[in-house]
DNA sequence: CCAATGCATTGACCGTAATCAATGTCGACA
DNA sequence: TGTCGACATTGATTACGGTCAATGCATTGG
């Protein structure tokens, strides 16, 4: 917790980590009212953890390395993982009702593999984003950003098949690439069949089904388990969108 | 465009609505620098509409009064509804590029009913925001439900049964209630079957057969086509909340 | 008032992904 | 190096929701 640990942390240093976009001494302010977390892989960070000693405020966190995800239980147990948070991804756990059941929601932030969260403190964020303009446009980059993602994850699970779910998935990887050493066609895969199973609504025996039908298809290749190299970006990126046109891939309407 | 149109405006009187929360002058000036369009049934509003004489900065859409959705289509021609979007919400509706594809994605605005929409203008929402604190906070509130329901969403068509999405719509239609004259319990419903279907990723006959079950299991009536009366809302929480306990709702997690 | 049209409803059938089960593979650790 | 445990793969079967088709019911407009 000293004044510069952001120094170390990767985050600060991620292009599109917002942390880059402040100024020094900003970033030591927020840095000093801030808190980190390491989670281990399957650990869960609740927004109960986040509140103890400060402002019930709404803390925005960052993803500094690793990768997590939102993660939801329905009481019988079946699982869902609403959003991928990968490095530099921001994300507001604010300690609110669910929009319409009114209870209140417990926002679980499950880590997919050793990763490290920090708490930023949301009012010190908002007195920045007032002074530093090109924070705020930062900030909202990345919210709308997110946004789009979603609204696009829910396409992909509400109206693709298995196959086209997996090329989504795997492009959608490969550009929000937050793997380290990555040639854009080499896709680090930061989760288990099992948890892709439940980002991707499927069952985890159907996603291994729908990576060897891309497999023999001659699209991917699997080097190791938990990586990919994707072959013909090209095909998969017209998988991905739903099938017909053979040249054009941007969706006409209609 | 008068400058006291926002007067006549049901969006700056809905209690939420986010012109309602900003001083009458910065208001007009907002007004002045912003356009409102009126989009029958079924009609589309496309981001390029939106960017003639103006500059293209991000404009916010804010829905006056009606209802409309954010709309994909994949390449074969099936749909999506991925948004729901109801009087007083906000869309950012930024000319941008697919999060993945970096194809420039267009966003489209697709009418439920009679709507109309209002595109504030951007950088002067900025300039108001960055003076007055609360309007801020009332945006970002705005834009921190929006996720929290397009997270919910995705464990919905990801993971619920017919039925239990269908309960979950209705309490979501509820709550987020922007029907005119509504007792809670009186929920109207601002979209036919077929759109229920692209919103909850099922198809319309099931859309239908899940209705009727609901109103078998005596959770539901339907007074008129276009509406249904909620006669068990515990009951329908439960189903929306994946079935299990008879008495606490709230998911304990694990 | 009736026809026409657009939705909604219900039924029968089918196909795809979930489920159940067995086997295989990798990686951690002694 | 060998064992164990977690995860992945593959196959067989089932069940649920999609699809196709027919009927019903409203609202609109001549």
């Amino acid at each position: 917790m000293s004044e510069d640990r952001c120094d170390g942390c990767q985050f600060s240093r991620v292009e599109r980590g917002l942390c880059n976009v402040m100024a020094r001494s900003d970033r030591k302010t927020l840095s000093r009212r801030s808190r980190s977390f390491s989670l281990k892989k399957g650990e869960i960070l609740r927004d109960d953890r986040l509140n103890d000693g400060r402002s019930n405020e709404r803390p925005v966190l960052a993803v500094c390395h690793g990768a997590a995800a939102v993660q939801t239980w329905l009481s019988d147990g079946r699982r869902s993982l609403s959003q991928l948070l990968l490095q530099a991804d921001l994300v507001e756990l604010r300690r609110t009702h669910h929009p319409f059941t009114h209870h209140p929601f417990l926002g679980e932030i499950f880590a997919l593999r050793p990763t490290t969260v920090c708490a930023l403190h949301g009012e010190t964020l908002n007195e920045i984003r007032s002074t530093d303009r090109s924070v705020g446009r930062a900030y909202d980059a990345q919210v709308a950003e997110q946004t789009h993602i979603l609204r696009d994850h829910c396409v992909n699970i509400g109206r693709k098949t298995p196959a086209e779910r997996l090329a989504s998935f795997l492009l959608e990887l490969s550009d929000r690439g937050a793997q380290p050493e990555a040639t854009p066609d080499k896709v680090h895969l930061p989760m288990t069949h099992s948890d892709i199973a439940d980002y991707l609504a499927l069952q985890p025996e159907t996603v291994s089904r729908a990576f060897s039908r891309l497999v023999e298809e001659g699209l991917i290749t699997r080097p190791v388990r938990n990586a990919t190299r994707l072959l013909d970006r090209a095909e998969l990126l017209r998988i991905a969108s739903g099938g017909r046109p053979r040249r054009s891939v941007v969706s006409d309407g209609r």
